[in-house]
DNA sequence: ACAATGATCCGCT
DNA sequence: GCGGATCATTGTG
């Protein structure tokens, strides 16, 4: 059991260890979900629950950024081991991923919404709104929320500022296909976004395959 | 060196 | 639902 400290109150948490990142791809994005997400910043803890995510299969999906094995700069930390962060930009927003898969090869995971649930008033004041709905309810958002940056570029999950933490099991979760990748033909209809059924803060409303 | 392209968000209709 | 904001990354020349 880990201790970390929010402005209030003292969170015990339990960190998933390396093993958990170690199965394959499909099965972490289900298993992710419920999971806590917590990041640490001078301004203090933020903290959410993960309902959605979302797989990206690597070479064989051309919804990837590592599809045919790109190898880049900004792809590289994929290639390496599961269970480190794969952040990147999106016009103004900043997205992260768990990297996922053996190594060499490039899968991962977007998580697309948490719930929130410690520093939520910190989280209020990144977002500039007050309505608990809107603060993490997508992927560009829950990483200003939490204070996540392009500085957690390849941190480990494993240990602070940026962790990941046991939370709960799911009593259900739902299947559907991603979001936003309608460019990248037959790959936009993979099964591939999954997310807590019924959840209030997953990012769309859409009908499960 | 340059132009195209988004794994998004927000405000408006 | 739709379009604009806005910029790093990427491929091409």
């Amino acid at each position: 059991m880990d201790t970390f400290f929010n402005n209030e109150n003292p969170l015990q948490i339990r960190l998933k260890t390396k093993e958990f990142y170690q199965q394959s791809t499909l099965e972490l994005a289900q298993n992710l979900l419920g999971c806590l997400l917590i990041k640490e910043t001078s301004e203090g803890v933020a903290s959410g629950y993960i309902v959605e995510t979302e797989a990206y299969m690597g070479p064989e999906d051309k919804a990837a950024h590592s599809f045919q094995n790109r190898r880049t700069k900004r792809t590289e930390v994929m290639f390496g081991e599961a269970g480190i962060a794969y952040t990147y930009k999106m016009h103004t927003h900043c997205l992260v991923n768990v990297v996922s898969g053996e190594k060499e090869k490039p899968q991962a995971i977007l998580i697309r919404a948490v719930e929130p649930f410690t520093g939520i008033p910190l989280m209020k004041t990144r977002r500039q709104t007050t309505e608990l709905r809107n603060l993490t309810n997508g992927p560009g958002k829950l990483t200003k929320a939490l204070g996540i940056t392009m500085d957690d570029y390849g941190s480990s999950f494993l240990s602070p500022p940026l962790m990941i933490a046991e939370g709960y099991i799911p009593e259900s979760i739902s299947v559907g296909k991603r979001i936003g990748i309608e460019n990248s033909g037959e790959a936009k209809d993979y099964p591939l976004r999954f997310w807590v059924k019924g959840n209030a803060f997953v990012s769309r409303h859409q009908r499960e395959i």
